[in-house]
DNA sequence: AGGGAACATTGACCCAAATCAAGTTTTTAT
DNA sequence: ATAAAAACTTGATTTGGGTCAATGTTCCCT
């Protein structure tokens, strides 16, 4: 049997989230935080909408974390090597965004939130976590949305994060004004000003969009959801 | 003149981050964090490696922040309009790691840290915040490495930043196991597997790295660092 | 209000990397 | 040990989107 508290003796102290803890806090930390689970290769850490309240320290071997699209195409958004922490992206949704699975035989600990969250935490703490987590989900929604996709998914995309946006906040979904330049969208996707300026007019002929200088409208939003798909 | 505590009637209490303290802590912030500051179109919010403390609600109007390439090209990594809150990466380094322009005349409210950090913030926190922060950096670099850049630069940042994390964690940063195939790598890279093959065989033959099975040598680093660039 | 600059659009051409194809090597499971 | 599967490599061909070029439009600024 491990050391139930070995986290004292651990080669990540410096770097994991119970470091930050006097050792009085760690005795606070559930037992399954403080041994690590071994996931052999090809085995699932965690996998989408799966309820998670934890954190995982990889202590040794590697994992990829990805998404499987709507055709059921697999895209990977990162790797993780002994001494990463990963999950922080699922503290904002409390349930994981991506699959995470082991690339060779692995051991990781789990770093249960909760004991953290309820010892620890202010309100404002929470807020900024879940800011910073939910940036870090939006990062890699658009990292998804530039890596192996088509220069009209990526505008098509673009177009509906900001409608997106502007829904959350209150403001017409389907008409809204453009404050950056075709130069900077292209610039932002990967994309050259002609690619952006000649997929603006093809949506346009197709009728899914209408733009009158920077204000955009959009006329088929079921047309334009299909385009991202 | 305005009123200085504002925030209590701030149109995005329920997402800006003094929303998670009590009225009496909202007296804390400095006055600074209750203002918003006018910046005209154009006008810089911050710029990289300027010591930066503060996170940025932006009121109204929208910015744009992007990194200078060493052949003073400009990248965009995100935009940002009215209701967003700016400035997480520079949670873990201090100091900016973009510049932030706005793209039309804008209004943001400064947030310092520095209050909340001392009046809030334990140990634990301050662990996670720079994880996250640090993480986000991590996506942003990796953005950049994926966007406008030549197969063969993504090929060579790929083994560069797997370099710098085993020379992170003590071990060799010339000779290491990459645990994921080249399938892998192809699709996080958003590459096809043959375009990696050929690129892996094209660097061997210039005599940059070397490969047996999936143990990789770096054998010439400027060089390696050079293709980056 | 008008002239210059920045921005946007459209067309012609080209190339980096995708796709298709076929064979070789390595890994895995029995 | 061995066969099947998965991973990798190399070559030939195609193509999406970049680059170059020229023109049109909008936005400033005085």
């Amino acid at each position: 049997m491990r050391n139930p508290i070995q986290c004292n003796h651990c080669s990540m102290q410096s770097i994991c989230v119970p470091a930050g803890l006097v050792s009085s806090d760690v005795e606070l930390l559930d037992k399954s935080s403080r041994e690590p689970h071994v996931y052999n290769k090809r085995t699932m850490v965690y996998s989408p909408d799966q309820p998670m309240h934890s954190l995982f320290a990889i202590k040794s071997g590697s994992v990829k974390c990805y998404t499987i699209d709507s055709e059921g195409k697999q895209q990977i958004t990162s790797f993780h090597l002994a001494g990463d922490i990963i999950g922080m992206e699922s503290i904002a949704r409390g349930a994981a965004v991506t699959y995470c699975e082991a690339l060779e035989t692995s051991m990781l600990c789990e770093i249960k939130l909760s004991r953290l969250f309820a010892q620890n935490f202010t309100g404002v703490d929470k807020n900024l976590l879940q800011l910073l987590s939910k940036r870090l989900g939006q990062r890699n929604s658009h990292y998804l949305n530039v890596v192996n996709t088509t220069a009209e998914q990526r505008v098509a995309s673009f177009i509906m994060a900001i409608s997106d946006h502007f829904a959350e906040h209150g403001f017409s979904r389907s008409e809204f004004r453009l404050p950056m330049t075709r130069t900077d969208i292209a610039n932002y996707l990967g994309l050259a000003v002609e690619t952006v300026s000649r997929i603006f007019t093809s949506l346009k002929q197709q009728g899914v969009i209408d733009t009158q200088q920077s204000i955009l409208t959009i006329k088929n939003t079921p047309a334009l959801e299909k385009l991202i798909a």
